[in-house]
DNA sequence: AATTAGTCCAACCGCGAGTTT
DNA sequence: GAAACTCGCGGTTGGACTAAT
């Protein structure tokens, strides 16, 4: 927790005992400590993660508890090296989301974001420079040494303009736990692109719920948005996770994307080449593997 | 064998945003 | 409506381990 002194902003931040370090452990945890949160978890369940510690007897703050169980003692949480396909699936992703490691791991059972992060920034960026490719771009190094990281990065937000979201919020809209609740708006994905000109296409989706969406692809001076609005059974966002599923195997998935590579005239091919690329290669062996795996 | 350099990854930190009071 | 609380994210750190000298 941030304290008053640090926080940028004009809210005052009352020193709360997660955030006083005093008499709290920190570092590597024990396997009894591992134990007893295992324990407790397994009864009471996830979330109150801030009374969890006193309650189970922790000398630890709530956040230190829940990073130990999301990201080692959950249950899902595969253990052992990262697979081909895996990775293969982290690299589109990334090209795709950028660093958004949580929705990222979110396409990949059994990963945490932060073994993904891990893993991009010890492998994968390295790859990428030994190939000669901008890891934050996926383009060329020589050839667009001025590229903001963002470039060709889909950014989510719930507003239907571009506003430029910080990677947190675009991250929790993302996730399908909170998209149905939070999301008054039709999410809008930017996707940076210097090099089209302004354009405007509709597509429509396959959804199983009525009224579903429309998607609404543009171009501006630098970015490609496509909109994506939901209007369910009782006239709010019902489905909105299902679209941003649909949108993102559409990405990944080959068939999908030439599909939307026809739809937009090529404009898509253009702005990622990479993927229509990899994809092909990658999906020789599976070629109906599906994010949702 | 000892030291240094490099790598890896679990854990910490600051922060923003949603929720509750 | 504002303040306080809570959660979750991405960036960063530091210690354990391994390889090189």
């Amino acid at each position: 927790m941030r304290t008053p002194s640090s926080s940028s902003s004009s809210r005052i931040k009352v020193l709360t005992p997660c955030c006083n370090k005093i008499g709290l452990k920190k570092g590597p945890w024990t396997p009894e400590e591992d134990e007893i949160l295992t324990k407790y978890v397994s009864i009471e369940g996830e979330g109150r993660w801030r009374t969890l510690p006193k309650k189970a007897g922790l000398l630890r703050c709530g956040k230190s508890c829940r990073l130990r169980w999301m990201n080692y003692l959950r249950p899902s949480v595969k253990r052992g090296h990262i697979t081909l396909d895996e990775e293969d699936l982290i690299l589109r992703l990334h090209r795709l989301l950028g660093n958004r490691w949580s929705l990222i791991a979110g396409r990949i059972p059994g990963r945490t974001d932060n073994e993904i992060k891990n893993y991009w920034n010890t492998h994968l960026s390295k790859k990428l420079i030994s190939q000669g490719i901008d890891p934050r771009t996926h383009k060329p190094l020589i050839l667009n040494p001025n590229s903001s990281s963002d470039d060709n990065h889909i950014i989510i937000s719930n507003n239907k303009t571009n506003s430029s979201s910080s990677p947190s919020s675009s991250s929790k809209l993302a996730n399908n736990d909170n998209l149905n609740t939070i999301n008054p708006n039709p999410i809008s994905y930017n996707i940076n692109n210097n090099n089209n000109r302004p354009e405007e296409i509709t597509s429509s989706g396959d959804c199983q719920h009525q009224s579903c969406y429309a998607m609404l692809v543009n171009y501006d001076d630098d970015h490609m948005n496509i909109a994506v609005t939901t209007e369910g059974d009782d006239g709010m966002n019902c489905c909105t996770d299902d679209v941003f599923s649909s949108f993102l195997n559409s990405l990944i998935n080959e068939d999908m994307f030439n599909c939307q590579n026809q739809q937009i005239n090529g404009t898509l091919q253009d702005f990622d080449p990479f993927i229509a690329s990899s994809t092909l290669s990658s999906n020789q062996n599976n070629p109906k593997r599906s994010m949702d795996e």
